[in-house]
DNA sequence: TTCCGGCATAATGGATACAATCTTGATCAT
DNA sequence: ATGATCAAGATTGTATCCATTATGCCGGAA
């Protein structure tokens, strides 16, 4: 018989979590605003003590600030915020390609998206980015440099989309020349080939946000 | 007049966080026990809230896991976890090397722990150690950094501590290597050399777990 | 007017009690 | 021995309650 029991969803704290991410990334919540407890919770439609849960989540994802007695504020994506989330990826990311190079993982899943990223259309840039990234993470062996990076991911680099084509087309011809250095199994270059494409797509972010 | 009134501690999930942090990477609680809330609530003299989001955060630092409906989970220290904490260690102290050098940043109290470390004794060599790398990540001016890798350090670092003479010797040339580097504003050898001081030391303790 | 201090309100941090769901282990029949 | 049933215990999520603390307002003094 089918089994039509609802599958069980993660727990209500992650949910929370998410949707809070969500709402702060996309600033539906400006930054500099308090979350307050009971109201967040009653808006989610959830009790408090999952909400406290998120937001020790997010606190650890740097999205919010958990001041004492004064609940939980909303960090805003300022200059300072976006440079240190991007060296931060850049250190974990190199030393993901380096792991990469140095166990001589396998690439086929790396070289798909690579090449789904030069053949497809600008339109789904963005998942096939993220795939791309996501297999070398996997591909490093290191599990908790994946939970670490897809954390980050989730806690900026969602929120900071690219969508002019001139920097797809950069990213695409530095996704090539990353997975040549790979296959390479050259671990120093293209440790520092990953480097140098985070931090250029870190600069391509601060203007944006500079020049508006 | 004194003021005698207790000074305000962290919050509660803080301290509870602490100890079990504590109790679990000295292995007063041996790997795969589980943690029952109203249980370690108890023993710790707390309510259960906050220690439910205590148990979010060591999650988070990767030394438990929230098992659905299981609870928390303590997660040993197999040498796949060693390997994996030594290598994030590595990429984001590394790259706070780089940042020191590439801004130029104020050196002198790295180089007063430096003294420090090589005309003191060995009996407080841990402290001055933790102290020789947290200036370093103070230094780099990426604060999101020093909490990431205050965390990890307390999450593993802390309780894999060196004791035998000879890693100390090691290390303590290590740093006078480091720290020259630094001050020559060398990015890629600085790094490089952190690096290897690093995933040194973690072969040190993956030896020292795996021999006895 | 401006600045300072006290007071009241409101919200947080934490405690506690409780309902519902799930895991688990033991019992029992096949 | 194997497999299903079922009861006990734990976790997850809900609902309040209380003490402490931050904050803003108001009034008085310089």
């Amino acid at each position: 018989m089918l089994n039509l029991r609802p599958v069980k969803l993660l727990p209500v704290r992650e949910q929370a979590a998410a949707s809070l991410r969500e709402a702060i990334i996309s600033q539906s919540i400006p930054a500099g605003e308090v979350l307050p407890l009971e109201a967040t919770a009653k808006a989610l439609g959830i009790s408090v003590t999952p909400v406290r849960e998120a937001f020790v989540i997010l606190a650890r994802d740097g999205l919010l600030e958990l001041a004492q007695n004064r609940g939980a504020v909303v960090l805003g994506m300022t200059a300072k915020n976006i440079r240190e989330h991007y060296q931060i990826r850049a250190a974990l990311e190199s030393e993901a390609c380096r792991l990469v190079c140095e166990k001589g993982a396998d690439l086929s899943e790396i070289e798909h998206c690579v090449n789904h990223l030069v053949s497809s259309g600008a339109e789904n840039y963005s998942e096939l980015n993220q795939s791309f990234h996501y297999n070398i993470w996997l591909a490093s062996g290191n599990s908790r440099l994946v939970t670490m990076l897809s954390e980050l991911w989730n806690g900026l680099s969602m929120g900071l989309r690219t969508t002019k084509d001139e920097y797809a087309r950069k990213s695409r011809a530095e996704h090539e020349n990353i997975f040549a250095l790979l296959e390479a199994r050259d671990a120093m270059k293209a440790a520092e080939a990953m480097r140098d494409h985070i931090l250029r797509s870190m600069n391509d972010m601060l203007t944006r946000y500079t020049e508006r």
